[in-house]
DNA sequence: GTCCGATCATTTGGAACCAAATTCTATGGC
DNA sequence: GCCATAGAATTTGGTTCCAAATGATCGGAC
């Protein structure tokens, strides 16, 4: 079991290896932690309900996004998935081949193009969402309900920082300096 | 602001769109909420330090583990940075190539590979962590220290979860049944 | 009506990533 | 000593993802 013990000897360890440098302890632990969960919850459900479903972990999002808000322009759905609008458009098409998702374009604006679920997507969500909350039962089964309110809250706070504050960080951080072009993906042309 | 609202506008829609179905909502809102922070968060650090350090999140956890931990084998590595070995060994040459990282046979076992940071790795790991931090201090900024010991704690109790009866949940769910292939990776010979 | 900037979705190019296959090394029987 | 087995990292083949580039469309200004 690497579980327990790597976790907080890794917590230690960080700690000692700055001996002298002052670092913030408690939010270095949330936010690694934050990571370490998401993998694992991922990888949990990728490989019990959605493998059998031969669905990956980012086109159930899309799906349910567009489930629960309904018929939806696809740069909101990008967002609320999490995902960049190029990856979004693979996905959609994706799906689209498998008969659960719909692209439309908008009636008065061409630029745009809305996805809602088939007939079939919405009877594939009634049928598999009910596993995969299940699944969410099962990996926060060592939380009370109160105790996965309080998660999910200050998870919350931490987003909310991040969609409120995060961009004009970024910008106060660089202060001026030029925005230091990714390395991977396409090149800029010039 | 998208922020607050389409946060908690998900959750509710959610539920009413799941009227007739029970679900467990606390966990529901739990694991989504814990994957959102978790996008946001490596986003937001990616885009400030990690981008001008021309280092990607992937690299720089992997960096990360060797200095904490110290010398130590890829599988182990892998493991802890939570990817596979075989994206390891990609990352660790990226990083050998820019003088961050070395590899070393192991003096014994002539199997076994080792991981350790060099002068420069060190160099660069005692400057950026402490920018890496700041940022782990600004995400968390909402939350009180005692807050973000008590959101660390579920979250580890989660990884618990997952890595202590993960594999025996999903072996009762398919229960005997085809572990069914996945899509994506090299195709088994036969 | 036509340019022109803004705003979409899509295409493109490259890296990240995984799991199977492969290769290399160690070790235990014989 | 030799071979089979086991265990390690690496290679390979494939998908997924992002960010820049591209192409399409809208809405004004003139």
């Amino acid at each position: 079991m690497p579980g327990d013990r790597s976790i907080t000897e890794a917590e230690r360890l960080a700690e000692a290896k700055l001996g002298g440098i002052p670092i913030r302890r408690e939010q270095m632990a949330a936010v690694a932690n934050i990571y370490r969960a998401a993998s694992a919850v991922r990888q949990h459900l990728e490989n019990s309900v959605l493998r059998s479903s031969d669905l990956t972990w980012t086109a159930f999002v899309v799906l349910w996004v567009v489930w629960v808000w309904g018929e939806s322009e696809t740069r909101h759905v990008a967002e609320e998935a999490g995902i960049s609008k190029g990856t979004l458009t693979g996905v959609a098409r994706t799906l689209e081949s498998r008969g659960l998702l719909r692209r439309i374009g908008h009636p008065t604006d061409g630029r745009l193009v809305l996805l809602s679920l088939t007939d079939k997507g919405e009877d594939f969500m009634q049928r598999v969402f009910p596993a995969f909350n299940e699944e969410e039962a099962f990996v926060t089964a060592q939380l009370s309900s109160a105790e996965c309110r309080g998660l999910a809250e200050g998870l919350r706070r931490v987003v909310l920082q991040v969609e409120e504050h995060g961009e004009e960080r970024r910008r106060a951080l660089l202060d001026g300096a030029e925005p230091a072009p990714r390395r991977s993906g396409r090149r800029p042309r010039a």
